[in-house]
DNA sequence: TCCTTTTCATGAGGTACCTCACTATCTTGG
DNA sequence: CCAAGATAGTGAGGTACCTCATGAAAAGGA
């Protein structure tokens, strides 16, 4: 390994996709752990939650579309929500299909209870970056996941 | 925005971080779908067949430790992976506790098949990025994930 | 209008992780 | 030697996603 031009034989693509993948999980972990014990809701649910104080009121397969996941996904996620009392779920007259999704109350003040929590981690995780690193480390993500619009 | 003095008041470390688990959640989808879809096993399942084949023959509760894994975990893996034949499970005389786990000849071959597919997809997204800007993203991620050597 | 197609939610079952409780086994301090 | 106590694996059950099949309702086309 000669290093006196072009540099960088240390860290192949592979490499570099490999040890972002887990440095994310353990971060989301971390995340997850942190907004479970101080709220008890995970993130997975807080996104749920987002999404409704974003859209309002929205039927299931609207919020499927908005969280990118299976339809299936967002019955369950939406079964335990309401369990919870964070939601309402009502079917709709328009379309008696559909039922129709929103925040209570409760739903939103444990929302922004459990966006603090998350807020507070990632702070104390990517806190210790410069900004300048942090714009960096934006513009990188970006090259590498294409803002794919959803596919609506 | 004002952009001659201090800069970027872009991104917060929220928003960058929030960015890192999207990014990262997306590759991982893309490499595990890849990954099955070519031979069968997904990264998860691989990384375990990894650990076997760089630490050879071991009992369940080392490849947890290995994987940083439950131990209940593993022995799923291990169940589904010796239904695929892909590793061996054997009594452990000395420790009639234990269970012997190692690669199997197909298991090897399909690990060095899993790792083709899941480093081409790696290579087709990280590929984009410049020798320079690898060699950033894996310092910003060293920062980011103090790496933790595993507790024993 | 009736008939096919599409859409909406969900049952059934699968993957990959987890915790907690339990048994079998090994180790060690009397 | 033998009763704790630690360790190895697993059953039971939970979370968060998935696909595929199904029933109910809406929308369109002839």
């Amino acid at each position: 390994m000669s290093e006196h031009h072009t540099i960088t034989t240390g860290s192949s693509p592979e490499q570099v996709g490999l040890a972002l993948l887990t440095t994310a999980h353990n971060i989301r972990e971390e995340v997850d752990r942190h907004m479970i014990s101080a709220t008890g809701i995970s993130l997975s649910r807080t996104k749920v939650l987002q999404a409704l104080a974003a859209h309002g009121t929205v039927h299931q397969a609207r919020l499927a579309d908005i969280l990118g996941q299976a339809p299936r996904s967002v019955t369950q996620a939406v079964e335990s929500l309401e369990r919870l009392g964070l939601i309402d779920r009502t079917g709709n007259a328009e379309d008696r299909r559909r039922k129709t999704v929103s925040l209570t109350t409760t739903g939103r003040t444990a929302l922004a209870a459990a966006e603090r929590a998350g807020e507070h981690v990632l702070r104390q995780i990517f806190g210790s970056l410069a900004p300048q690193q942090l714009t960096d480390l934006e513009t990188l993500l970006t090259l590498i996941n294409p803002p794919r619009s959803h596919t609506g």
